[in-house]
RNA sequence: GUGAUUGUAGCUCAGUUGGUUAGAGCGUCGGAUUGUGGUUCCGAAGGUCGCCGGUUCGAGACCGGUCUUUCACCCCA
């Protein structure tokens, strides 16, 4: 054999068995936001290279995946910077494209580029591939889809209580038990001004985010080596200790933060929005976790990430509300909340606790025996009336060997197989064979569509 | 980007301290059975041992590089 191809590092192929488990979670995700008034939109897979860049820090421009320039694109390109093997210099003359990195920037494009034909407050969900220049590994793929729903122009925290209900909606569907957990940046921005270090809440987050993970003690070692004095690292230490139920945790920090406006701003929001939640009884549990960061620094009021409580992987669904993502692309004031559900680390999940229903498979009803050409075309016609009442009909294209027609049947997991021959032909009848329980008789086309369509 | 790890048939894996012609199970294909699958029996095809180079009389095995797999860090869905 020739050599293997192959495909690129972190992609992945989907057989027709994986695809219906994935269209079950694309559709029902879909669905629960149709179910909110969601409206769909889809952007380019690739976006000029100046949208994406700046906008994930400085970790993400790294990750992005850069498209070559067409044409002799070296001949444009500066030849000092060539020479001296500026990597960074020159990829910015050689390539002005790259593929999307998530669907939130590209969607602020879309509504700054598309606002004299947008109704606010706009509501879209966006279902699409993203890529990153990643390492795989567990859980991480280079390729893979976010399913985002969003809301732009609306301050309203009701948003953020609709996209609760949407998580809490979509996963119950799914049959996975998750946490949502939630905080608010600007409580973070509140503790860093607390404690004396306004300027570093990035440093602090990004630290304090690893609580659950690395415990206190590595915690407070990480700040110390990002650079936070010691006596702001005592003052965090009752932050970080705090306890207890939602309530309790919220107005220990009301205390604490009280002297810091968007402190109390961001105590505040989170109270609203669980009162809200609270008074929806909904079965998930909503946990305030002020450990909770997140890296995208364009988020500025809430933000929510979604644990699976029975599966080891990371987050499988987050987002936030993000005050002025379409002010870097020149259209202030314009704030928006939204979150993502991370398709393939629900298919994993899915996979791992084999959570799908029995009839997720969309497979053949009904397979034609292909006798010869005759009895072909004889069944083409009985196929197009079957199909026209919604029977899933397919005829076997070849006059192959019974056995290899019915071996077909049965690995494809056909239910019904029906075999018309001379015979049957003249008595205008169908044999119907029942795969499962190995019955057989003959049946009119009406009484055909009547079995297999039980 | 850093540090590990993996690679032998379509799939899952054996392969002794380096020694003739690299094996098994499953799957595939053919036959037993020309209008009856899933069970059984018989038979066959299928490998540049990831790739390139080196050491050696001799490499699937040892060494170097490279690609790939998986995992951790960074970061993240």
């Amino acid at each position: 054999m020739a050599q293997k191809p192959s495909i690129p590092k972190g992609t992945r192929d989907f057989s027709p068995a994986e695809m219906v488990r994935r269209n079950y979670i694309f559709d029902t995700i879909k669905d629960v936001f149709q179910l909110y008034g969601f409206m769909p939109i889809e952007t380019p897979a690739m976006e000029n290279l100046d949208t994406l860049l700046g906008k994930y820090g400085e970790e993400g421009d790294k990750l992005l995946f850069k498209i070559l320039n067409s044409g002799d694109f070296l001949a444009k390109a500066d030849k000092s910077l060539l020479a001296a093997g500026d990597s960074n210099r020159v990829t910015g003359q050689i390539s002005e494209k790259g593929l999307r990195y998530d669907l939130t920037v590209p969607f602020a494009r879309f509504v700054v580029q598309h606002q004299n034909e947008i109704t606010f407050p706009f509501k879209r969900f966006q279902i699409q591939p993203v890529w990153r220049a990643d390492r795989p590994q567990k859980g991480r793929y280079r390729e893979f889809f976010q399913c985002d729903v969003d809301v732009v122009g609306s301050d309203s925290l009701l948003n953020e209580v609709e996209l609760i209900q949407i998580v809490d909606e979509v996963f119950r569907r799914l049959n996975i038990r998750v946490v949502i957990k939630l905080n608010n940046r600007k409580v973070l921005a509140g503790i860093a001004e607390i404690i004396g270090e306004s300027d570093r809440m990035v440093d602090i987050t990004v630290a304090i985010d690893k609580l659950e993970k690395i415990g206190l003690e590595k915690v407070n070692a990480e700040l110390r080596e990002r650079g936070l004095s010691a006596e702001a690292i005592e003052k965090l230490q009752p932050i970080l200790a705090l306890s207890g139920n939602n309530a309790e945790k919220l107005s220990a920090l009301a205390g604490i933060l009280a002297s810091s406006e968007v402190g109390s701003k961001g105590v505040e929001e989170l109270n609203k929005v669980l009162d809200l939640v609270n008074g929806l009884d909904l079965p998930t549990d909503v946990e305030v976790d002020l450990t909770l960061a997140r890296g995208l620094n364009y988020y500025t009021g809430a933000i929510f990430e979604v644990k699976a409580l029975d599966v080891e992987i990371g987050s499988i669904t987050g987002g936030g509300r993000y005050d002025d993502l379409t002010g870097i692309f020149g259209m202030k004031g314009v704030s928006g909340v939204g979150i993502s559900f991370g398709a393939d680390r629900i298919f994993d999940v899915m996979n791992q606790m084999d959570l799908y229903p029995d009839d997720v498979t969309a497979a053949t009803q009904l397979l034609f025996v292909n006798f010869g050409e005759k009895e072909a075309a004889h069944c083409l016609r009985l196929a197009a009336g079957l199909r026209q009442k919604g029977i899933r009909t397919e005829i076997y294209p070849d006059a192959a060997k019974m056995k290899k027609q019915m071996s077909y049947a049965d690995k494809k997991g056909i239910r019904f197989v029906a075999m018309v021959g001379e015979d049957e032909m003249t008595k205008g009848l169908i044999t119907l064979k029942n795969m499962q329980t190995g019955e057989q008789s003959a049946f009119g086309l009406d009484e055909v569509a009547d079995v297999v369509g039980r």
